[in-house]
DNA sequence: TATGAATGAGGCTTCATTCAT
DNA sequence: CATGAATGAAGCCTCATTCAT
């Protein structure tokens, strides 16, 4: 299984290693039902070598959900053009975060699914990379209200809000695709729809389902229950 | 502790007490950090009548979530005025659905976070409730497209996904809010709003930010990236 | 091995066999190196039944020393003869401290040689068992000082040193006493004397050595250097 | 840390930096939470190399008693005059004794609290260094009685069991001596008096205590219960 | 002379679960 | 209807010790 068993690595190939491992591991089994065990024979070490470069399952998870965070941040990040209009600019984020959850589907399941479920040391990290791109997400729409030169339209309380729903739609595409994705056994897929959308797709979904509606926002037509 | 040490008392009644226990302390621990002690105690019962009656964690655990898919889905249906135009019932549903997460916060968290975060024997039992829900939502897009008189204009598959985006968005919303309402010692509230919506708040938020942007997609105004 | 496998045992028995299974182990192996599942096969219980009637191996160790340290200074104070001279009622008390610790061997190796080598918590309480025997000797003394009508020969802080050599050398005494009569595969006994003396013996000598030499210093014979 | 870190050193000096770290960290954790690793980080240098030169933490603890237990023995045999009366002898022995343990606390922990703690393996070279000192005391004893002119008084059985109390005694307030010096933090220094005797105030406070006693003896009168 | 890399073994603790009453 | 007594299994973590350089 692991990797072939190859001795007297440096240290930091390890710990890349034991993290590969760990991310695994916690996106199958959850942070609990994660046992070390688990990891450090999947990393293809004992588990005192385990301990000894990352201190403790908590610090192992800390880690993990770091450096999964800071991938996404960095991918997101990287997909935008800078000085683009602001509908580009999402849709470039959009992709890039659809493109980025699909291809670590378990680093996307440690962060969205197990670190928020397990007790404020670490949902705050997340908590903080989340707040990162909503911040991001509000900005865009807010530039774009400029752009279309109807700033007055949007309280800025209002923006915040619907960058909030916009980038839960996102989460929630985000996982839906994955559990779509994953291979033949789940009976998850067999429920609702069948094939996986493409990062295109889905970022294109949302922008159509979002952005348009925000146009109609802009220019002051609201949706009224009576 | 729990409940005051009543002895004798009926079956049913017994359970649901076992039932309410088990919600709170799924909720707050998760499943796996959930102990069988610690419902039993909150329950005021002995642990072996736990077992008489629940069978084990996981057949507890399952039926917790049966009970709460139930509840909720009971409480969104029983929210839509059946005879009112496709928005208005859609708006009534959130709005129901809002409610209803925010009367109980728990079992939103056991079927939202817990359940899906814990294999697939538990959440095949949420991703059923959600399945139906999707439908419900899509059937309603359906409808608001025939009422607009542009049915060609939307594809069965394109209303499918965004179904499935409003229901992640409203998700999404609903734990946003209850993670708001927390107690004041929760750093978590802090990054971002600090106010609890409303059921009607959030209801009307999602409506405006998405049935606005349908009533374009069904003019066949589509936004497209280049 | 432990006693006869008898199930279904009150909590109360059982958690004696396991506090007595506890002094043993502690007494041969030290604090460390006594492990859980030892204590546990000696009292005839798993391992589990220990934690969920004593907590924790600190807890455990705590219990014993309390228990070991109320029994020795019961028998101490049970020895004495309330209304007798003060010569009278320390040799009365030395017997039976020489007798209790020769009956409760193992109990004494706990509170002498384990509980003060292992950290604060445990410590405090064998300090506090010894400084009330510390008093006690010290009234003694001084007492004995009033009935010799030489009240103000001996300050206050000579009598306190006075009374804690005595207290330390009957302690050495015992564990000396203990040593030798260890079973025969000891080396120890080897070294030195070979017939454990009884406790009239052992406080015969340690009231020669030191009551007759306090008579003295009352009457002002000083030893000095020079 | 410990030492700067210097390389190539002869390896008389390395063992040295080793045993002092041992002594050190036996001495403040006991041996058996004592770790390798702890002693190799405070000796300043590697783990394998504390193996190559001490074999094992059961030798190194054994090297440790035996360095130990002969700069005692030495101490307190440098300290005595050699033609002086047999009372001058033991005053300058016990004067000898309270010095070296008070200027070398973990020395003297590591042979009185943890060695005599932990096994016949390394009780035994304590008990040897104890013997040689109760022999060495025993005929000081009896010289006494000789130079007194009542040899025939004390039989040697009883001579022996003085020189063990006195020896228990002398090790008893060397350990309070150590245990009041600790740091204002202890809690243990609370009970009994705080300020910490000199060596020749604590040999006086012996000789006092015990040298008197034994001219009574000498001459014949003794102490009985009735 | 010296060390970074690695592990087998074992200890403390907890938990889901079952008897016997 | 209800429970006090009890346990097998498993998890986290640490440690003394060695290998290859």
């Amino acid at each position: 299984m692991g990797a072939a068993k190859s001795k007297r690595v440096p240290r930091a190939v390890r710990e890349r290693q034991m993290m590969d491992a760990a991310v695994r591991t916690f996106a199958r089994r959850g942070y609990r039902a994660a046992s070390m065990d688990e990891i450090a024979e999947l990393a293809g070490v004992s588990k005192p070598l385990v301990y000894l470069y990352l201190n403790s399952k908590e610090e192992l998870f800390s880690a993990v959900i770091r450096r999964e965070a800071a991938a996404l941040v960095t991918a997101v990040t990287a997909a935008v053009e800078k000085d683009a209009a602001a509908d580009r600019q999402l849709w470039c984020g959009l992709t890039g975060f659809f493109a980025h959850t699909a291809e670590h589907p378990e680093g996307w399941a440690v962060l969205h699914q197990q670190a928020r479920t397990h007790g404020e040391p670490f949902a705050i990290e997340v908590a903080a990379m989340r707040a990162e791109i909503v911040r991001f997400v509000a900005g865009l729409i807010g530039a774009a209200a400029k752009e279309a030169g109807c700033a007055g339209e949007l309280a800025d309380r209002e923006v915040a809000g619907l960058a909030h729903a916009l980038v839960g739609a996102a989460e929630s595409l985000a996982e839906w695709a994955n559990t779509c994705a994953a291979d033949g056994t789940s009976t998850l897929g067999v429920i609702g729809e069948r094939e996986r959308p493409t990062a295109k797709d889905a970022a294109g979904t949302l922008m159509n389902f979002a952005w348009a509606g925000l146009g109609r926002l802009m220019h002051g037509e609201r949706w009224t229950p009576a």
